[in-house]
DNA sequence: ATGTGACTTATAGTCCGTG
DNA sequence: ACACGGACTATAAGTCACA
């Protein structure tokens, strides 16, 4: 499922980087109740919240994408 | 920005594919008025339905991505 | 530091049409 | 084939109190 492998990715790469949740939401001006949905795969971001993400990860969207394909 | 970047390289990969919007709408499952505003920059997608498009392309959604940061 | 439920507002996405 | 509109339903955005 693709909302499963962006969780899943999200919270691998988040971990990587010694992120909390907390400190992932302020570096992308999101809230921290959302990272958290997003982890749990409850929300399915937009592609603008995607790269929005990514930014603050420091990751190419389009290697966080490659990511996700690994995972489907 | 990003809604733009990415309805420029839909209407770019749809074009090379020689694929109509009413084609590539029953393609991916999605409504043919829906591809007309991704293509003028009117809606974002979600992740989901970017993949979905993607399949429908024939492209994978991390080289999707890839011709979007060029365009960033 | 995070999970969770409930909530409101905005927008994703559909379906009817027109020119 | 496509732009564009109105009206609709489902779901994302964004926030809060509490465990």
């Amino acid at each position: 499922m693709i909302i499963e492998s962006f969780s899943k990715v999200l919270r691998d790469l988040r971990m990587k980087r010694h992120l909390s949740q907390e400190k992932l939401a302020e570096l992308c001006d999101l809230d921290r109740t959302y990272i958290s949905m997003l982890e749990r795969g409850l929300r399915q971001p937009t592609i603008t919240t995607l790269f929005q993400i990514c930014s603050a990860l420091d990751v190419a969207p389009s290697e966080f994408v490659r990511q996700m394909e690994e995972l489907i």
